[in-house]
DNA sequence: ATAGGGTTAG
């Protein structure tokens, strides 16, 4: 910046300095390169009297990518209007990528009208910006609208449509404008796969991986982390290896987002030792990669070290943000830590000046719930300045069910249910409560309400990887190959833990919260099944890894302690909320979760 | 003439 003030005093020397020409590039250099100044910018434009259209465009773009000032890039583009000077095909990019980040719905609309009016309704590049703009906005249609109307798409247009209908969770439709272009691009591909991880759909995500690979695509590492994340989500070890692996004999650069991708795999796959191997040998720790290892340590029950992580990270300078938090309460909401939990949401927002979001509200509602504080869980929702979300209402009648608050988990879970009609799960939840004080009418009443609003009921799962290969058991299922051998184990094992005092809960059949089909006998439980095949299939010692797609039963917790105690077999089960490590008996989370 | 668009973690 000073060889440039330099430069800019010889200029005004030689008499230059209302040059357009000569004060463009003076412009350019403040407002659009890494270490400009923007108020240096502004103060030279200040000093042309008759500014051209590119001075106005490259100080509009200087607005909204250097200065986060979006607004004042929309009203420099008005005073452009205003003085009669015309936009050209450089221009609409850059007020509309404004209107975009600064959530101005109804501008960005008129803007679109100027597009049209100024002839510049054929211009890829601003077409593409519009749909990014719609899909922004969360309005899908209009930026299909805009997508249809192209004389070409680019394919850059269709990497836009797919990220806005992954968004939105319409992977179809993401799919479908992804087959429609023949050039595809390693970003269209990562785009799709990561549409498929959004919306949940991991075998999608992996067979379309694979695709990308027969078809010679390279790896790079926005892929790598887009695979990762769908190996995290659905618990793929082998997979996820392999990625790391790739990254290392590649020596594809760890830029903090890969570097937490890699650490959240670990995590989520049960290898806690391996994230805190990476995480510790990580030369310079980005926020990132603290918010995945205070994450990874939350969800397997060590609240201690979790915070303990923090308050290194705070010893090292790093900033925490609002996911930071999230983390940090978390960890204490599995690890029954109610006073430190406090303290840190008070620190977050008096030390660190950061609002509260509704998901920590939530994480305080089931810190309360989990220990069974149904009205301090009660005063948060109370006292929340929004209103609570079916999430936040989920927590507390999960608790209530827990904790048998009939009464209340009624009321609470009517209006959890009311707030998101298509969430199976509460009606799970709240027929479970109802079960558990046996009232079977009521029971009734909210599987006829679920059977008549068509709910999908999310079908429970266990799956386990052994030598690379993942084998995935539902309740009662016989499809396996080597069915009757995993049924003849599944059988034996519990003979032996009956011994040492097994007893299968009769009772909590009806009212556990599994989500495994009520019908089936709880000794083939899914988890039961995989836990068979794993004894059967590993070497004695082998740590056996689980992942389950739902929670896991309470019978099926109580047998897996049993199993890994006259097994000695250490037993790491992920399950929709947290991690269960069986170990000689017991279970890292306590028996609360 | 100069300049513009899409992908990844929590």
């Amino acid at each position: 910046m000073s060889e440039l003030q330099q430069l800019h005093a010889h200029t005004i020397k030689l008499g230059l300095s209302t040059d357009t020409d000569t004060m463009g590039q003076i412009i350019k250099f403040c407002s659009a390169s890494k270490n400009g100044d923007l108020e240096y910018a502004l103060k030279v434009f200040d000093g042309i009297p008759n500014p051209d259209v590119f001075l106005y465009n490259i100080l509009m773009k200087g607005f909204w990518r250097m200065a986060s000032r979006p607004r004042d890039a929309i009203v420099l583009y008005l005073r452009m209007l205003h003085d009669a000077i015309t936009p050209n095909s450089f221009t609409f990019p850059c007020v509309i990528r404004a209107c975009c980040v600064d959530s101005a719905v109804r501008e960005g609309r008129q803007v679109h009208a100027q597009v049209l009016k100024f002839g510049f309704g054929e211009d890829v590049v601003s077409s593409n910006n519009l749909i990014h703009m719609y899909v922004n906005f969360l309005s899908l249609e209009e930026a299909r609208r805009v997508f249809d109307k192209m004389p070409s798409r680019s394919v850059v247009s269709c990497t836009t449509m797919i990220t806005g209908y992954a968004r939105s969770g319409f992977v179809d439709e993401a799919l479908e404008v992804f087959e429609s272009i023949p050039e595809k691009s390693s970003v269209l591909w990562n785009s799709m796969v990561a549409a498929f991880v959004q919306t949940g759909h991991f075998h999608g995500a992996f067979a379309l991986f694979e695709r990308m690979l027969d078809e010679k695509v390279v790896l790079d590492k926005f892929i790598a982390a887009t695979v990762l994340s769908a190996c995290a989500g659905s618990g793929a070890l082998g997979l996820g290896k392999w990625i790391h692996f790739y990254i290392q004999s590649n020596e594809i650069e760890l830029d903090p987002k890969l570097a937490s991708a890699i650490i959240d795999m670990y995590c989520k796959c049960g290898c806690l030792e391996k994230a805190l191997e990476i995480f510790n040998g990580l030369p310079s720790k980005g926020l990132s990669a603290w918010n995945s290892m205070i994450g990874g340590l939350a969800v397997h029950g060590k609240g201690d070290a979790a915070v303990k992580l923090f308050m290194e990270m705070e010893k090292e300078k790093v900033a925490p943000d609002h996911i930071t938090f999230l983390n940090v309460l978390t960890a204490c909401a599995h690890s029954g830590l109610i006073e430190e939990a406090n303290n840190y949401f008070e620190h977050m927002m008096d030390f660190y000046g950061i609002k509260p979001r509704i998901e920590h509200f939530g994480c305080m509602v089931d810190l309360f719930g989990r220990a069974g504080m149904i009205n301090e869980a009660m005063e948060i929702i109370e006292g929340m300045p929004m209103t609570p979300d079916a999430s936040v209402l989920g927590a507390l009648l999960g608790a209530c069910r827990v904790h048998g608050k009939v009464e209340l988990g009624e009321r609470i879970g009517m209006e959890a249910i009311d707030l998101d009609p298509s969430n199976s799960g509460r009606y799970v939840l709240l027929a479970n409560l109802y079960a558990s004080a046996g009232k079977w009418q009521d029971v009734a009443e909210v599987r006829k309400l679920m059977n008549d609003r068509e709910v999908e009921k999310i079908p429970g799962f266990s799956a386990i990887e052994l030598d690379g290969n993942i084998s995935k058991f539902v309740a009662g299922d016989r499809n396996h190959p080597e069915s009757e051998l995993i049924y003849a184990k599944v059988d034996a094992v519990l003979e032996s833990i009956r011994k040492v005092g097994y007893e299968p809960d009769i009772n909590e059949v009806l009212h556990d919260l599994s989500g495994e089909d009520i019908e089936t006998p709880l000794c083939y439980h899914s988890e039961k099944l995989a836990i068979g095949f794993g004894l059967l299939k590993s070497k004695p010692g082998e740590t056996i890894r689980i992942y389950k797609n739902l929670r896991i039963c309470r019978d099926c917790h109580c047998a897996a302690k049993l199993i890994s105690e006259v097994f000695s077999r250490e037993i790491i089960m992920r399950d929709r909320s947290r991690f269960h490590h069986f170990r000689s008996g017991e279970c890292s989370c306590k028996d609360s979760w």
